[in-house]
DNA sequence: TTGAAAGCGGTACCAT
DNA sequence: ATGGTACCGCTTTCAA
């Protein structure tokens, strides 16, 4: 295989008889160079496929033009949306994305990010993991002078901007829906006890029931460990055949919610006549599960693009004083038939 | 905020008073260098959070480690399972993996590859878009040298690896099961009929039937344009309703097959009693639907791994020409309600 | 065992 | 309007 090594400046100066700093300044279109040597340069540029090397102009100007992405799981429909305005919002500036999992491991989260600040990243976008407590590879970034800008799960610990989801006030709408739907005795399974939008999303719960004097129950609150469909199918379960059954579920996320549809339909229960059930995130499986599951559309995409430009603005602007500023994303509820009631 | 500037090479070696050249020996542990400096430069660095500058590293080397990485769509199970996959293998080997989606666009996939040219990553993985035809972009990577391999759907205009599912066995298996569940009218709602893809589950399923002497039909193979629910609904019903109606649907996707059952139901036609219906991919779709759907699952995570694997092998490799072989990564057929007739 | 210095490919400052 | 040159941080050859 021939490698063509790619042209430099110094052979379109030398092929033209001119200096390299006119070459490079004629390439730039500078100010102070005569319209013939830009085109001249240019042409000869274009006509031989010179293309710059980046990483000699990223070493010069001590950025790469690449933005670090963290996030605990790629294979998850709320992330990889995120991924995806973060993503698009990128390349409309010209910026790539270097992308890291964590698998909701604080060592893990580490290693990427030490891997993203060997890389030279310019900045940081990251959702922790459900087991980060300690911030310290992040203040590394602050004390480096790269921007960070949490979003979804974060840490308060830390002076950056952060992009999450309106967690209390979802959880809020979406269980005052189901007291709209004459639901009374509501039971919400909720994630890990220290995460952030668990705190926020059970607050929201606790906050409609006393808003309604409805009744709250500590036995109807349980915490997910793993946030997975079997345990939203064992605590439905020990949920329904405890003394005093909830009429609602309201569930940290639609995974959970698929666990807890499969338990009443195997016990026959009947949704939404005997429980009604509400998921969070949207995910396509809501759409998909008999009845159909109603829920909260996050707009993952909208907040990783918010995100995005939220960092690129903090890279560009020359004031460096990180915000603490929390954006929330309005969420949509999404009606569907789990929650429905007829008549 | 306090921009704490990185100790370079230069600093350790004044502050030692030996050249930098010694230095960096020490750091690497070159031979030739005595323990003693070794010991002493070491232990500097670590007190004083000695980073190298990779950016200058990169430039000297003309590498990067990192690796491009171009997707038609990240939010997809199987492809963010690949990613996922990739993500792994690359940590594993100490590279850093830079993404871009295409949105099955060929002019993005242009746009991202000359991206990934850019910032000059070291080499590049790639599924084509859908209108792709023209593969000049990838050959210009390996003009210069950089390695590619092709996952998923590929163009067999170029010269490189490919790992991909065995499509036309994955076909085959599941058409098989279909027929000896005692189908005999098995249509086929096949993808755009350029893609390898489509062409290969076709050829799968064209030769079942011609092995088991069934029926083959033109009409009961309609191509998706964008391989959509409602394409899936509009041609089960064309299908369901033309005066010679399959008793079984293979889906080129999952999401096609949602379309299919969904129209089902809405014309109250019993799966899989009178009509059965078979996936391809495994989504988690397929494990919600009423009744479930049975479809081939194509270890997204094994194909991203192999893809990254292969990619690294050749990047360490001296012998540059680059095979053109295709590996097949194994699907399994996974059996659920939808093709399973009682007794 | 160590040091000096060239050089990777650009950019930008200082001359002219 | 253009050229010369120092330099970004590190690796590596050559010499000592």
């Amino acid at each position: 295989m021939a490698e063509k090594r790619r042209i430099t400046l110094k052979d379109i100066a030398r092929e033209l008889g001119i200096s390299v700093s006119t070459a490079s300044r004629a390439l730039n279109s500078y100010p102070g160079i005569s319209e013939e040597t830009i085109q001249m340069v240019q042409e000869f540029a274009k006509k031989h496929n010179y293309v710059p090397n980046s990483i000699a102009v990223n070493f010069r100007k001590n950025k790469t033009m690449t933005i670090g992405m963290v996030v605990p799981e790629v294979v998850h429909y709320y992330f990889s949306s995120i991924i995806s305005g973060a993503l698009q919002a990128a390349n409309l500036k010209g910026y790539r994305l270097l992308i890291s999992q964590t698998q909701e491991k604080a060592e893990q989260e580490l290693h990427a990010c030490h891997g993203m600040l060997a890389g030279n990243v310019d900045g940081l976008l990251i959702s922790i993991s459900n087991e980060t407590s300690d911030v310290s590879h992040l203040q590394e970034f602050l004390d480096e002078g790269k921007p960070v800008v949490q979003f979804d799960k974060y840490s308060d610990q830390l002076t950056t901007p952060k992009v999450i989801t309106d967690d209390f006030q979802s959880a809020y709408r979406a269980v005052k829906h189901l007291i709209d739907q004459g639901c009374k005795k509501i039971a919400h399974i909720n994630g890990l006890e220290q995460v952030q939008n668990s705190k926020d999303r059970l607050g929201g719960y606790l906050k409609v029931l006393s808003d309604h004097n409805l009744e709250q129950n500590p036995e109807w609150i349980p915490h997910c460990q793993d946030i997975s469909e079997a345990e939203g199918y064992a605590y439905a379960k020990q949920l329904m055949e405890s003394s005093n059954p909830p009429d609602a579920i309201f569930c940290i996320t639609d995974l959970v919610a698929l666990g807890v549809m499969n338990y009443l339909r195997d016990a026959k229960i009947r949704v939404p006549e005997e429980v009604s059930v509400m998921g969070f995130s949207n995910w396509k499986i809501s759409e998909v599960m008999q009845p159909s599951l109603s829920t909260v559309e996050q707009h993952g995409f909208l907040i990783g693009q918010k995100a995005m430009d939220l960092l690129i603005e903090s890279l560009q602007s020359t004031d460096k004083a990180s915000s603490n500023k929390v954006i929330e994303v309005p969420s949509d509820l999404i009606i569907r038939k789990s929650t429905l009631k007829k008549g």
